[in-house]
DNA sequence: CTGAAAGCGCTTACAG
DNA sequence: CTGAAAGCGCTTACAG
């Protein structure tokens, strides 16, 4: 047995004082809380987190400062990880508010934001979209000492408690292996870049420098070639693109897309009838995941979406509750997903 | 608010009996436990676990049938995923007992089943790696009333509680997908099967099923073909089968391992200084991992095994402490790992 | 600075 | 068949 009983019996102190001195609370003498941490220690005691959780009334209000998965279903899986996550330590007295922005506004990212601090959150869990307005909006929290993790996207030199999500040099890098497996020597290859849409530019530039690095590295024959493309994507404007694209490029054999839109291109070439050409693309939204069934997409390399939420709020938990310093960099895995185990991913 | 307390009111009962009803127990007549029951729905009351687990001095007795990882280091990671959850829900009264057995010996696998026997556990996790024995020692289980759940390997009609594990035949299905993309069209293709170790028979079986109908499904040109090596793992022995079969099939251009032995394979062929052989095998085992990452092993698939300990545990926890009914069967993902992404991986 | 007591939401004998 | 009371290992006012 070692309970906070036995530990105040051992140092002759009332349970009240153990506690004060496991919790570093103010009103315990010097001497007598060295005397009762070298028992602690000694005795090898940890806490009881279920029996403190029950006793305490304290509630941790968590922020979730996310896209709407309504604009952009890619979020819908990390805002169910989150979700989950809270729901497993409700108990615990764990709390969640969701602030959604349209990840195509940075006007209703700093609007959220401000709902937050409003709200007066514990601890807050943020994708960082839009990273000017991060900068200022992470200060803020930083002044009043509320802990903060940013999940998928990194911004890099501001002190958030941790980060999840892919390195996205090496995931450009793992979809240039693949596609030097899927495309003979000689080929033309298109990385076809939405250049319109804003946000995550800095993940969407990496993977294009991996994926280039591959075939540097690998001193390759095939001749790859960016091309940036001027539309949103929607199916009608696009098309008139893609046409173009096509015309002028009819040679091209493989089609990279950094973004999570390899499935409005694929849609595209369907329509089209073009069936020849190889696409690698990234995320298991809805519309990749059944183009990659149905033949039209080749591969897609994967995050786990769910996990980054999951364990976003997981690392907030550990570190409010047991004081649980986590590093400051998880990255997530870099899945390659094809038709023959995408029925058994990870999400 | 919403306890115990609550619905003993409304009902006009005491707490006892409102505990009794909750969890079934006799002693109480069946007019106050249908009020009590309905006004349980009414309220949506669901108990607090954590106070349960608090009041409750119910231990959980979990037994673990594995193959010891020091005879075989696959197994390392599905006992240190099953040793972290039971470590998770201590707290929760769950104690575990490691009953290891050789892989190699189907009498230490008996005997250390006999062990679980007399040791009473409340439910158990088993890796069924020796299918006869299995199917009558799992019906003592049954006898006495005492769940049990399949990890790895799978027994089919059995009454085990669930299975966590990989669909072999999709695994070597999806190893030929990607030996095909790295093979040239017309290549010779061997499969090297170890037939001396007899555990795992069956899965491995399918796996080469999976791979031969892969390129059968394609209408393939490549010559597929089986070799059984009557070696252990021995270097040494290895090596001189492996020297007859690279005389006799000098055109050999890549070599499938529908085990977790490619890296043996890959030592030998490394000694000899043949390296343009494509390599593709299973498991992250850490010969195999530094063997991909050398390059001397090309591709690997991997199944997360410490996850399906893991994941093995944490059924048996909810099926005990929330009588949550799991699923007959959870497939583990197939992981497609290449140098490119195996410092990534999930475990 | 320290201790005694009540309470968190359950479960478990025990008494009737 | 049912209830009252003690207790699980903590935390939280409150009193001194």
């Amino acid at each position: 047995v070692n309970r906070i009983k036995d530990i105040a019996l051992k140092a002759n102190v009332s349970v009240g004082t153990v506690d004060r001195v496991i919790h570093n609370r103010a009103g315990v003498s010097e001497s007598t809380r060295e005397r009762v941490n070298k028992i602690i220690e000694e005795s090898n005691f940890v806490i009881n987190p279920v029996a403190s959780s029950l006793a305490s009334k304290k509630e941790y209000r968590i922020a979730a400062l996310t896209p709407t998965s309504i604009k952009s279903e890619f979020w819908k899986l990390p805002n169910e990880g989150i979700k989950k996550c809270i729901d497993e330590y409700k108990t615990h007295g764990f709390r969640l508010q969701e602030f959604n922005f349209d990840k195509f506004s940075s006007v209703s990212y700093v609007d959220a934001f401000n709902e937050i601090l409003k709200w007066k959150p514990s601890a807050v869990i943020i994708a960082p979209i839009f990273f000017n307005e991060s900068l200022k909006l992470t200060r803020e929290l930083e002044d009043k000492m509320i802990p903060y993790v940013f999940i998928n996207t990194e911004i890099k030199n501001v002190n958030n408690l941790s980060f999840i999500g892919q390195n996205s040099f090496d995931g450009g890098n793992l979809a240039g292996k693949m596609m030097s497996l899927m495309t003979r020597e000689n080929s033309e290859i298109a990385i076809i870049h939405f250049h319109k849409i804003k946000d995550n530019h800095k993940a969407i530039e990496r993977r294009i420098e991996g994926f280039t690095n591959y075939f540097e590295t690998y001193n390759s024959s095939c001749n790859l070639s960016i091309h940036k493309i001027d539309a949103n994507n929607a199916f009608k404007e696009l098309a008139v693109q893609l046409d173009g694209f096509l015309k002028k490029n009819p040679n091209t054999k493989s089609i990279f897309v950094p973004s999570s839109n390899a499935g409005k291109i694929a849609a595209v070439f369907k329509k089209r009838k073009i069936s020849q050409l190889n696409i690698i693309g990234f995320d298991t939204t809805s519309e990749n995941i059944s183009f990659l069934k149905s033949g039209d997409i080749d591969l897609l390399i994967g995050q786990q979406p769910y996990k980054q939420g999951y364990d976003g709020v997981k690392i907030l938990v550990d570190f409010l509750i047991n004081k649980q310093i986590p590093k400051k960099r998880y990255y997530s895995s870099i899945d390659i997903i094809v038709k023959e185990n995408v029925e058994y991913i990870d999400v």
